[in-house]
DNA sequence: AAGTTTCAGTCAACCGGTTTCCCTGGACGG
DNA sequence: CCGTCCAGGGAAACCGGTTGACTGAAACTT
């Protein structure tokens, strides 16, 4: 026979356990004040298992003004860099009671849209916000708001309440990397200005160039795409006036997309990979496994930073804000075949 | 000054245009039975603008019964083809007053959770269910429930909610443009046995194979993956006992990740692309045109899919019930550098 | 002119929870 | 033996919309 086709209610799991609709709903919130016999308890748990119920989310978003869910905007969807931050996101606020709703915010206006959709319209009960940018339209409708919210990947100053990872290591680790091959001139694609994770990881990337006293360390920007990518790697890769080889003989990326689109231009110049020119990518996703030649990478702690960045929101919704976090993982080099020791100065065929 | 820090209720807007809540109501929800003056109307919703008023959206799925939100469930988000859809999807749902929310559907389990997380708890209206197939656990949850839903993509014999598009027409394509370059061998790469899309394209391909009279047109199965494509690459590339060379010079996927782990698999063979072997992915998506080299794909209509696919839902929802739906739009070849005329028989270098 | 429609809106019940305050009965102290 | 106290649980008032029954006035009928 077929499982009872309409909805068990608060009502009728308090009608089938014996007692009130206000017990049922102590019980099944567990609530710390309870006064409540743990005899009656087991009842009302074994009458709600038995009648399959599940809460009204309208009903207790009204009575309660708490809805139990989150939404995590994100900046593109097709990045597959966020669906494994939004994976983390999604585990983790199940584990705590949310369900982590997604929404992409291509660049703002969807923001609004889905702020209104959302937060207005009393879906959610925070934001989890990776597209975050200077200027961007959310920041302003956030500061004339109470919403619960953090800012993940990308910061915003003096928030006190961003989630990031050590995005500085991962360009030291990219260029130990190179420097230990023997590389000395090293080009950085770096992403659009503003975005805090791409600043910081062209800083640190200037830093640690300088540190290790480099030939060469220049930078170019792009978006995090294929096109920006392939963009950047041409402009790195220009030999200077006078010159036939390129200044540099690795590059180091801040998306696999851009990485991907930089080894397409390195091969439209003639120049091999990693015999001419070393790439190491940041992010590490499945398909790096399967360019041509397979791509080394900097793995960023994605889903940590999705898990940690929901620990946060749900402290801030609870009234115990957490200040800036940072996610301890540390950026992690997964060695593939696309960097190698640089080819010998005269050594051209 | 900040803005209206408590958010503006029914009652608020009523009050400010000296109606009641109920016009208010039946104004803004622009019921069709309404007798109200143009004039009042114009109160109405000048009131409501000028108070920012958002319904709460919990109030009125307990009222009304509707939540005005649909839930999308796709089988993996890092699969781009599914974004493309997604974006499809929210766009229409927004055009028609709903709200498309986004969940990921590994494998079954997740299925259930966000059947309980959305449909039992009242957060959605009904359901656009891309991860069907056969043994599915929310199929029979489904057969249980009243929820409204449709299958896309991969669709359900005989539930009259299915929303395809015309895969078969996808081999088409490719076939005769392989065919016109002159290939007479043609490997095909399945999708996993069981869902319907590639059952259908492999049907379809062996079908047309043999309206053009190939010599050969052998099919291996994989995963939607690049290890998939890859592994039944290297099945229809091996050389026939006693054989040297592999007994096709052609390969048409199933998806976009297969094509790549495919075009790998070739190289690792010693393989070149196009010369040695061509190859014809599914979906056109960014990254095709960055491989090395770029690859000829068959764009699906994924956008008009998903338009579709919430036409057909919200249809059901309103209990206009649709049957199954043919998005219009044909396959499109997306000519790049994979695909080339066959290699002289003899002319091995 | 009185009765009937039609029009334009209002009233109030209801949706399914949460929460506050109140009631009750038994244990306990004096 | 009676008053107090408190653990255990219940009654009822919301939360913010929707909906159908109902009403008062204006416009038609005859």
């Amino acid at each position: 026979m077929p499982e009872q086709p309409v909805r068990a209610r608060l009502v009728d799991v308090a009608h089938a356990a014996g007692v009130s609709k206000a017990t049922v709903s102590k019980v099944l919130n567990g609530r710390e004040d309870l006064m409540v016999r743990p005899e009656t308890r087991r009842r009302v748990h074994e009458a709600a298992e038995a009648l399959g119920y599940r809460p009204h989310s309208g009903a207790r978003a009204l009575a309660g003004a708490s809805t139990h869910a989150l939404a995590l905007l994100i900046p593109a969807l097709d990045n597959p860099t966020y669906v494994t931050i939004a994976r983390g996101a999604y585990q983790r606020a199940r584990e705590l009671g949310y369900l982590s709703l997604l929404a992409e915010d291509f660049d703002g206006q969807e923001a609004d849209d889905s702020f209104n959709d959302l937060v207005q319209e009393s879906r959610v009960d925070g934001l989890l916000i990776a597209s975050a940018r200077p200027g961007h339209p959310l920041l302003e409708t956030l500061s004339h708001s109470r919403v619960p919210h953090v800012f993940l990947n990308r910061s915003v100053e003096g928030s006190g309440r961003n989630v990031t990872m050590d995005v500085a290591r991962s360009s030291v680790t990219a260029l130990d990397h190179l420097y230990g091959l023997g590389h000395r001139s090293v080009g950085h694609i770096a992403g659009p200005a503003g975005i805090t994770p791409s600043e910081v990881r062209k800083e640190a990337f200037l830093h640690h160039a300088g540190a290790l006293g480099l030939d060469a360390a220049p930078v170019a920007s792009g978006d995090f795409t294929e096109d920006g990518g392939g963009a950047a790697a041409r402009e790195l890769l220009r030999p200077a006036a006078g010159g036939t080889r390129p200044p540099v003989t690795a590059l180091y990326t801040s998306s696999l997309a851009q990485a991907i689109g930089a080894m397409a231009a390195i091969r439209e110049l003639g120049l091999r990979i990693p015999e001419d020119i070393s790439v190491v990518g940041n992010d590490d996703l499945p398909v790096a496994a399967h360019l041509h030649p397979p791509l080394t990478t900097v793995a960023m702690p994605l889903y940590e930073l999705g898990t940690a960045a929901v620990d946060a929101l749900v402290a801030t919704i609870e009234n115990r804000p957490t200040g800036d976090v940072v996610v301890p993982t540390e950026p992690r080099l997964v060695l593939r075949g696309s960097t190698a020791g640089p080819a010998e100065p005269g050594g051209t065929p």
